[in-house]
DNA sequence: CGCGTCTTTGACATGTATCAAAGGTGGTGG
DNA sequence: CCACCACCTTTGATACATGTCAAAGACGCG
């Protein structure tokens, strides 16, 4: 969901997770690079941040992905999305975090003092019109994520995802056609709602439709991406 | 979910729905209606933008409730939320709006040109942050839902509901001990993601754990709101 | 090559969607 | 003010998808 400003003008990308464009522009990477730390986590599985603790810092990923949770209830867990390059993370009320951060890659991020952040911010409208629209963008996938648990079962759920991942040229080759997926089927579980062996069960039933064809549990070919959309929104097939 | 600042300084609600203060203070206020429109809407069931339509116009909700809400692939709805006094909608990326919204009960709002209230924002960062604040609100409200959608059965998903209907001023009314809902069956199942049979089960089992007391479909006596919570959340009881 | 971990498969129990019909509510007009 | 009617809500019966438990199989790392 870009949001209600032109998105050119923030350089917003277009679809989600272009992730080549979408990065800062000159004079906005200059201003925030000025208070913020590049940090690098060179593993995959690395803790970035804890739900429940204080939140000193605010995020913004420059490469990598990292993976948003947050424990439920019963001590089990949800996935409440990935995050790509360009985007945001840490936003947190009452100087706590509400979510927990994990590096699915490895990753590296620009660290900001919420204080200086905060700022910073209001002394360049144009810097925080920026986080807005980015803030902005992730109310709309989270909308998508709740429509996917809404109305769909777990294989046009799990399709949505692939797709998802499909739209990440960090994920997808274009040219082998080849997915590789950086979640383990856990963490798949998680997101969609449901248990890893359901996971298991909707892999197999897109491979019998021929919408993909597992090479190993995390490597895919994904020959029609138009179909697997199709298969994912429109329910046909 | 607050956000990254000290939520006192934008006078951001410190739980959801406090209705009374978190509306915009003298000096906010004054600007935004410079270039904002009251708008009233005397009933319940008027719409007020639609999905696919170009986006002019950002609302802010001055008074009532708003339903949020998406159509899915086969025809199906999802209520993706609602909106109370204070809350903002309309924020749509490419120009089109997402989602469509219509009143829950007689609702005013301002309304904004988005292009006026661009340059609005640019010129004035409080305000803008206020903004900012808002659409972090959103999105942790959705990420609350995100977490009920995934992991909880239809009648803690129910409760939860109840519990944050009960947060409302305009809803419960604490001498009486007595929530009015402002929806359907239907709008609930549709937030809930299921059908308004399995609502109908899911009130009938609520009030067997004697956790409501049903007065008509509409109107329950709610005593023990934090027996309510407790089961919403621990799942205890 | 071997082991730990992740993944897949199977069998079974359960929760929920769906279809159909009865029951209740609230508004409208007489 | 009452009665009627349309619509919403509840209930029941059944089928199906999914969660859960248990175990076998595959992957990838050291």
């Amino acid at each position: 969901m870009g949001v209600f400003l032109s998105a050119h003008t923030f350089a917003a990308r277009p679809g989600p997770h272009s992730a080549d464009d979408n990065l800062l522009n000159a004079s906005e990477e200059r201003a925030l690079s000025q208070i913020g730390v590049l940090q690098t986590y060179p593993h995959a599985g690395m803790p970035i941040f804890r739900e429940g603790r204080e939140a000193h810092y605010v995020y913004l990923v420059q490469s990598g992905i990292v993976r948003i949770s947050r424990e439920g209830a019963s001590g089990s867990r949800q996935v409440l999305g990935f995050r790509w390059a360009g985007d945001l993370t840490g936003l947190a009320p009452g100087g706590l975090y509400l979510n927990s951060a994990d590096t699915l890659t490895a990753v590296t991020l620009y660290r900001f003092s919420i204080a200086r952040l905060r700022k910073l911010l209001l002394r360049e409208p144009q810097i925080q019109m920026h986080f807005l629209v980015k803030t902005a963008d992730a109310l709309a996938a989270a909308q998508r994520h709740i429509l996917w648990l809404g109305q769909q079962d777990v294989v046009r759920r799990l399709a949505s995802l692939l797709y998802e991942f499909s739209q990440s040229n960090s994920c997808y080759d274009a040219t082998e056609k080849t997915l590789l997926l950086p979640v383990a089927r856990g963490d798949i579980a998680d997101f969609l709602g449901t248990s890893p062996e359901s996971v298991a069960r909707a892999f197999r039933k897109l491979e019998q439709k021929n919408l993909i064809a597992r090479l190993s549990p995390r490597r895919m070919m994904v020959s029609n991406l138009r179909q697997l959309r199709q298969f994912a929104f429109s329910g046909d097939i």
